[in-house]
DNA sequence: GATATAAAAATTGTTGACAATCTTGTCTGG
DNA sequence: CCAGACAAGATTGTCAACAATTTTTATATC
C-alpha cells in the first residue's frame, strides 16, 4: 500500500505538481490519495531514503530543491555508471538483444528526423533502458534508476536546448556501434563522451530556479 | 528516534550479530531496543531502502542474504565511483589535506609494518573518508558508503587473504602519490588498479555460505 | 513415520486517539 | 508601526487496539 503512494507522490514530484520546498502534510495527503496516515508516512520515508523529500523531525516534509549543481554532482554520478553498464552490455549483448538495441536506434533516428521531441525522449529512455537489461548489472541499474529521479527535470530542460537532439543522437549511434560491436572499451569511451557532453550542456544552463 | 534504531539494527547486521536471511521480528526488536512498533517499523523501512533487509507484505522482514556475486557487483560499482572520487580529490586537494592524507598513509604504513591488521584496517577507512572529504563530492561519496554497508563481511574477509594487506598497501601509496601530485587521470588510474585488485581477490573467494 | 487439516498463536498492517511540538494569529505595550 | 508574549490551530510522533494474514501446533488418518 505505502509503495503505491509513494509511486504516486513520486510521480507527482517528477511531473511538477509538487514543487521544491513545497511542505508535504501527511494528513492533507492521506486526503488526496484515499488512505491513511501510516501509509502516507512510510511512503514518505521511502521518498527520503531516495532523496526526493526530505524530513525534519515534528517539522514534516518537503520536496527536495535540487540546485544546478548537485544536479551536475548527481550526473557526474551517473555518468560513470552508464559506463559500466555501457562496457557491461557491450560484454554480454546476444544477437537478439543487438538486434532490439538497432532497432531502437532506428526508431530514435526516425523521431529525429521528424522532429517529434516527445518520440525521441521516448526512445532515448527505452534506448538506455535496453542497455540496462542487456549488462544484467543489478546494482548499477538500480542505482543509475533512483538519481534519474532526482534529476529528470533537469534533463528534461537540458534536452530542450538548441541543437541538443543532434548532438544527442550521433552519440548514441556511437554508443549502439560499440555495444553491438561488442567492443567494451569503445562502449564504455562513447558513453563517457556522451554523459560528458550532457553534463557539459547542463553546466551552460542558467542558474535559475531550482528543480 | 527511528533514524537511532535503525543505526543499531544496521551495526548489528554489519558485525554478524544478525545473519543472513534471520527473521527481524518487529514485536522482538521493539522490546530488545525499548520502543515502539512504529520506530522498529520505520528503522526497517530504512534499512529495506539501503538494501540491507528485504520485508514481504504480511512476512515481516528479515536480513538481506548477499550472495558473492552481487559482492562482486556492488564493488564493481564501488570501483568506478572510488574512481570518481580519487579524480575529483586531486582536483580539489589543498595543502593541508594533501597533509593529512601524507599522515594518514605513514600511520598505515606503520601498522603495515607491525603487522596489526586491526590498525591497518582502521587506517585504510580512515583514508577513503579523508579522499571523500577532499573529494568534495556528496552524491558519489552517498552512494559509496550505503554500497559499502551491503558488502562489509565480504570486504572483512577478502582483506584477511594472504598477502592481501602488502598488495593493498602498495596500491594506497599510488593513489596517495597521485592524489598529493594533484594528477586527477594518474589518481583515477591508480584508484581503478586498486579496485579491481580487490574484485580479484573477491572472485578468488571460495563461494561458501551468503554474508 | 508421513501427510492433511483445523485451531491456536504469532506477526504484520491499519486505525483512531492523544501527547508533543511547531506555526500562525492576536493582543498589548512602546 | 513594530516587537514580544501568549493562545489557538495545525501537524508530527507515538501508542494501544483491532483486523488481517501467516506460521506453528495439535490431532487424525494412512
Amino acid at each position: 500500500m505505502h509503495r503505491q503512494v509513494a509511486d504516486l507522490i513520486r510521480s507527482a514530484i517528477m511531473d511538477g505538481r509538487y514543487v521544491p520546498n513545497q511542505r508535504l502534510v501527511e494528513s492533507d495527503l492521506a486526503a488526496e490519495y484515499g488512505v491513511g496516515r501510516a501509509a502516507v508516512r512510510a511512503a514518505l520515508a521511502d521518498l527520503e531514503n531516495e532523496y526526493l523529500v526530505v524530513r525534519e523531525p515534528n517539522r514534516g516534509a518537503r520536496v527536495r530543491a535540487i540546485s544546478l549543481d548537485e544536479a551536475i554532482e548527481i550526473t557526474e554520478v551517473r555518468a560513470v555508471l552508464e559506463g559500466l553498464i555501457a562496457q557491461k552490455a557491450a560484454e554480454r549483448i546476444d544477437e537478439e538483444e543487438a538486434a532490439k538495441l538497432k532497432e531502437i536506434l532506428e526508431e530514435m533516428r526516425a523521431a529525429h528526423q521528424r522532429q517529434d521531441f516527445l518520440a525521441y525522449s521516448q526512445t532515448n529512455r527505452a534506448l538506455h533502458q535496453h542497455l540496462y537489461q542487456v549488462a544484467r548489472h543489478e546494482t548499477a541499474t538500480r542505482v543509475i534508476s533512483n538519481l534519474r529521479a532526482q534529476t529528470v527535470r533537469y534533463q528534461f530542460r537540458a534536452s530542450l536546448m538548441p541543437g541538443r537532439t543532434d548532438v544527442s543522437f550521433a552519440e548514441h549511434v556511437a554508443i549502439v556501434e560499440a555495444v553491438v560491436k561488442r567492443d567494451p572499451e569503445a562502449a564504455h569511451a562513447a558513453m563517457k563522451a556522451h554523459m560528458e557532453s550532457v553534463i557539459t550542456t547542463l553546466r551552460k544552463m542558467p542558474k535559475e530556479g531550482l528543480y
